[in-house]
DNA sequence: GCTTGACCTCCAGTTAAGTCGAGGTTGTTT
DNA sequence: AAACAACCTCGACTTAACTGGAGGTCAAGC
């Protein structure tokens, strides 16, 4: 019975995870993970960043920012393995806007799939329709500057 | 009774449809929307560029890319209204993609809940512990110059 | 003790998705 | 016909999310 290492490098964390390494150290730059360092200043990863990881990218793939991720993040504990309760105020916090995506998904494909069920086509009852005319209120774009100030009524 | 417009100039649409007019032309640009031309070069839209864009937008919202959405409007008849076939079509190929991502959505948002009514902070039976040691495969990334040759096996 | 590969930092470059502004044309209204 | 908003193109800039390389350390094997 081989113990597991405690502390993984970097080039293991990337192997293991699937992150290249230089995406390793911009997470880290950035405050999404945390690594102690050895008395050579080499970076050495606690097992539990792969969790965080894994969080990371799963996230980036339903198309949260990593900034949206971070602000997630930084309701655990910045690199100690979380509690419950920390679990449990990040899920807390996502809930909603998890269910607002798969929400916009749902809608996404159901619009499709009854647009052609129900002869969109002819403009009469069709959910695209009721889309067409709405303001698409906020929305993607990477620039982020003026956050189209749309409060108000 | 007085008649619809026909055609939409870029200034209507934005407003309409909540995209910028600089998203506009760049989407043009793109190849995922299109427009005639009045004498004077300026920009005419037919309305159902409006359902196009709340597609656009749409996707976008849920994580896939413009090239994504390009590939996608590709299939449909670039400047005219689709039919029923086209639609078809659009629909079959993103059905499964739709699918995979609500599914990560379920499994993101189902992790966070069950890993904390799970106690997987012991590391035992927890969904997310499943995760941690897989390669993540495919993933986010701006940079896709080399998609990560990861075929094989 | 030296070599070699894994690491380190720092900085420049890339892609996607737009935005912004300059400098010039259109079109509508008065 | 003059004013003025709305359009046009084109090129430069921005943000997010990385990648890649240069130039220098660390560490594990021989």
């Amino acid at each position: 019975m081989s113990k597991l290492p405690e502390m993984l490098t970097i080039g293991q964390v990337a192997e293991r995870s699937g992150v290249p390494h230089t995406a390793l150290r911009f997470y880290e730059e950035r405050g999404l993970i945390a690594s102690e360092r050895t008395a050579g200043n080499q970076r050495r990863y606690p097992r539990h960043v792969l969790r965080r990881l894994a969080f990371i990218r799963t996230a980036q793939r339903v198309g949260l920012s990593l900034e949206d991720v971070h602000a997630a993040l930084a309701t655990l504990p910045d690199n100690r393995t979380p509690t419950k309760a920390d679990w449990s105020r990040l899920s807390q916090s996502w809930q909603a806007e998890l269910d607002a995506r798969i929400d916009a998904l749902h809608r996404l494909r159901d619009r499709l799939t009854s647009c052609i069920g129900c002869g969109c086509l002819s403009l009469r009852s069709c959910l695209l329709h009721n889309l067409d005319d709405q303001q698409a209120a906020d929305g993607p774009g990477a620039p982020k500057l003026k956050p189209a100030v749309e409060g108000g009524t």
